[in-house]
DNA sequence: TCAACCTTGACATAGCTTTGATAAGGTCAG
DNA sequence: CTGACCTTATCAAAGCTATGTCAAGGTTGA
C-alpha cells in the first residue's frame, strides 16, 4: 500500500463541475459507465479522465436524445461479443428490407453462427390482393 | 394491383405458431422489429421469413436475457451510423480499462470525429491513501 | 473533538415500457 | 347475412428507469 498526492475530486466536488447529482454519479457508477477510483477508505476519486467522461456522457445522451440505460446497453454489447453476434445476426436477416440484405454476407453469417431453426408452422393458404 | 396467392398467416394464426400474443406482435411491429406485409384491405399477413423470425427473436430474448426495447435499439444503432459512431467513441474512451484501449484507434476516432471538449473542472489537491 | 464530508441502503415518485383487455367498426367465407 | 376474424384506439396494471431524500455510520482535517 502506497501513499500518493493525486488530482482527484470527490464525488460532490465531481457533481459540480460535471453539473449531475451525486446521487446520479453513483447511479452512472453503477449501470457500469464511468466508474471513479477509490480511496484506501472507500471514497470515491474523480481524476481528469472521469470528469472529461461525465462532461461528454451528458452531451452524448442531449444530443442524441438518448437515456442512460441506452449507453449501458451500448457497453454491454461492446464487452459481450457473443450477445453482439446474435443480435447483429438476428438484424442482418431483415425481410422487410431485402435491398439492404447482402445474401453472401448473410451466409457467411449463418455458417459460421450455427442457428438454424426449423420452422413448425402450419401455413394455409389464402387468396388475397395484394398492393 | 395485381392478385396473387400467397402462402401467409393472419395475425392469430401468426401468433399462435410464433408464441407471441397478437398484442405483442402488433406491438413488435410498431418497435421496427419484424413488419409483416399487409392484405389489400389492411390484414397483416405473415410469410414465412417473418414467421422465422418471430421464433428466432423469441429465442434471442430469451437466451440472453434481452427485452424488445433493446433489440429495439441496436436496430437504431444499426440504422443510424452516425449514432452509433458517437456512442462507440465514448465508450472508445473507457478511461476505466485502460489495456482495452488502443490508442491509435482512439486517435484514428479523434481525428476523423472532431469531439474535443474543453474540461473546465477546477481540479482541486487531495493527499489520500491509494491501494 | 467536531463539523463537514463520504459510504451504503432504503423508500418514494414521476414517467415510460410492456402487455392484456375492451370497444367500435371493417372483411371474409359459408 | 352472419359469425369469426381483422383493424385502430384507448384504458389499465405491472415493472423498470431516473432522481431525490433520508438514515446510520465511517473519515478527514482544523
Amino acid at each position: 500500500m502506497q501513499t500518493a498526492v493525486v488530482d482527484a475530486l470527490t464525488i460532490n466536488e465531481a457533481a459540480e463541475t460535471t453539473g449531475w447529482s451525486a446521487r446520479m454519479l453513483r447511479y452512472i457508477e453503477s449501470v457500469g459507465l464511468v466508474e471513479p477510483g477509490r480511496s484506501g477508505s472507500g471514497y470515491r476519486l474523480y481524476g481528469p479522465a472521469e470528469l472529461q467522461r461525465l462532461s461528454t456522457l451528458r452531451m452524448l445522451l442531449e444530443e442524441h436524445g438518448l437515456d442512460l440505460a441506452e449507453v449501458g446497453f451500448a457497453l454491454r454489447l461492446e464487452r459481450d461479443p457473443q450477445l453482439r453476434d446474435a443480435i447483429d445476426l438476428w438484424l442482418a436477416a431483415e425481410p422487410s428490407r431485402p435491398e439492404d440484405v447482402n445474401a453472401a454476407d448473410w451466409l457467411r453469417f449463418e455458417q459460421e453462427k450455427h442457428q438454424q431453426l426449423l420452422l413448425a408452422a402450419k401455413p394455409h393458404t389464402t387468396t388475397m390482393e395484394i398492393a
